[in-house]
DNA sequence: CTGAAAGCGCTTACAG
DNA sequence: CTGAAAGCGCTTACAG
């Protein structure tokens, strides 16, 4: 399948879908659009020498942040999910390589690129739908749409969110506070909404003084526990929607005498191993984000060889694990280790004789 | 620059570059080199359609181990490190991609890869070994060679091993223990070479059973506590060459009800930011593993567009923090925090709206 | 084992 | 704004 088969297509010459393809100004608008859709409908490839490209792009919509642990996680799932189909991960960047005039297809096929795991925030929304729009091979992590043109596969951490506040509740606790970053993002929302639930389903009320907006660091989580212990009327327990947070709140409260769980119980979110690494191990609700990024390149790379139209609408459930930051409130003795809903969870290989940091307790 | 510039510094036809290219197996053996030689001394690129690609290759020798925190932090860098010159990160495996037959350089001329930054580990020394002699383009993480062929960057830890060992001599301390991984690796040579200068500088012996290998998770660092507190004549203090012995060894020693650092100075190595994750702080020997990834990429990239022959043969120094798991031996008072080579560091950006997990407190 | 020539995929003046 | 044709980089039968 090459320029030729494009053209005919479409009804232009060759020289126009190089035009396209190469995004130079002078074809008419109307022109370029039937091109790329037809690209797109075809599956065109950007071929190497005479060689079809096999690259799956990761894709930031905005400023990358690959280092953290969650992107960490999930790009190495999705380097996983490319090995059986053979595909190349290639990172890519939107704000750093896309010129403002070229399509997304223009410049994803200038990449050489066959398909994207596109790794977003809640502000690029119209990007993915963008993409999906143009019929380019994508998959969303951690988001999800109700267009059934965008494929996306996401964590479903509402249910367990609820779960979590309601093991708070079992124990006792009727003041229970909800920590979460300051930055609007659909993913903390649904896990505010979980807490929203379990507060009404016992028949707590909804305080807004009990829920706290930091930036997600280690001392986002010590303010969140400096400003809700020093309420008048103060939390027994806290339900952090991100690691950092549940991480930096333990080590606050240990260094301001506040026992935990005896004096206050924590809750987290965690996306890797995180949780072990403190003391005490951490009660959290937990996301596999290597599972999603496996998920999302081991289905978009069939779907880009069988050059299907399907749409991938995958939710994933998070899993609820208690360990032993929560407790009774009043401080009775510490329950033991147990799982509520153990859900298979798929490490990623550690290799041997590395430098590897991964916590595999 | 093309395969008919390669066929005439080659004296062969631009068919036989080309067989070369594909390493068809028809080429004679010598002619196969000579191409290669010219192909490398050239600076010869593969071309997508008519334009040069620009791929930089994340080499992984052998697993991939993408997802822990060391590796995430390097290929941060490294991607930061090829914004200025336009080149793209892809990941590439040898041990899943590389056919038994071809040269590393055809191998990354097949990928459309111009050069490669390798993760190696100690067992893989000769691979890097090779790809520097066949001239392709490359620097190797975290290693150091003799042969002035092949460039690396590497963290120096020897000396700020020393001075973490001396500085606990200082607070007194004279059993002092040294916990590393059981997989032989140059870079934990080092750091037990620097500890072991320290104790002779200090006038204390070697004892062999205050040195304890233990897989780099938290159960080895645990292990590793358990180990040295039971033994006739325990320790006061141990030095860890990795982040995740000192987090499990916290952790475990304080469940131990081990007071740290009033019964026992911790001091571990932190290419992260993990060491403020854990209660206390952690002292740590701290290497900058992102900014590793960023020499190493922007010198490449450079190299690549200048055609230089240049090498790298760079030697970055570690950082000794103080921090608050250290302190004098019969558990005096703690030590303000302080930082006794304060070295600049440059974090990887931290995006907004997004659920990274890294600690920036 | 290798080259000359045909041919594929693409781009690029040139012409309109 | 578009096409026909020339041309570049590469691969691939074909011939030896």
């Amino acid at each position: 399948m090459s320029v030729r088969t494009i053209a005919e297509q479409a009804g232009v010459s060759i020289s126009t879908v190089s035009r396209v393809l190469n995004n130079e100004n002078s074809v008419k608008p109307e022109t370029r659009e039937r091109v790329i859709a037809v690209a797109n409908e075809l599956g065109y490839v950007a071929t190497m020498g005479r060689r079809a490209t096999t690259n799956l792009g990761f894709l930031y919509t905005g400023e990358p942040t690959i280092a953290h642990a969650y992107d960490a996680a999930v790009l190495g799932g999705v380097y996983r999910g490319t090995e059986e189909m053979g595909f190349d991960v290639i990172l890519i960047n939107l704000r750093r390589d896309k010129r403002p005039e070229e399509t997304y297809t223009q410049f994803f096929m200038r990449k050489g690129v066959r398909g994207v795991i596109i790794r977003t925030m809640a502000e690029h929304r119209d990007v993915c739908r963008a993409i999906a729009a143009e019929g380019f091979p994508h998959v969303v992590i951690s988001e999800r749409f109700d267009d059934p043109k965008i494929s996306f596969i996401d964590g479903e951490s509402r249910a367990d969110s609820t779960r979590a506040v309601n093991y708070l509740c079992s124990l006792g606790h009727r003041r229970i506070a909800f920590g979460v970053h300051n930055i609007p993002d659909r993913d903390h929302d649904d896990r505010l909404a979980g807490y929203e639930d379990a507060l009404q389903a016992n028949g707590l009320p909804i305080d807004e003084a009990l829920i706290f907006r930091q930036p997600f660091t280690l001392a986002g989580g010590a303010t969140i526990v400096q400003m809700a212990l020093t309420t008048v009327d103060p939390p027994s327990a806290i339900y952090f929607a991100d690691p950092m947070l549940a991480i930096g709140a333990i080590k606050k409260a240990r260094s301001m005498g506040v026992r935990v769980p005896e004096d206050l119980s924590i809750i987290g979110f965690d996306d890797t191993d995180l949780r072990f690494g403190v003391e005490p191990t951490l009660t959290a609700v937990v996301q596999d984000a290597s599972g999603l990024g496996f998920g999302a390149a081991s289905w978009l790379t069939r779907r880009i060889i069988n050059k299907s139209n399907d749409s991938l609408r995958r939710t994933v459930p998070t899993n609820f694990e208690i360990c032993e930051s929560t407790g009774p409130v009043g401080g009775g003795p510490r329950l033991a280790t147990r799982s509520m809903s153990p859900a298979p969870r798929r490490p990623d290989a550690v290799g041997t004789g590395n430098q590897g940091k991964i916590a595999t307790p």
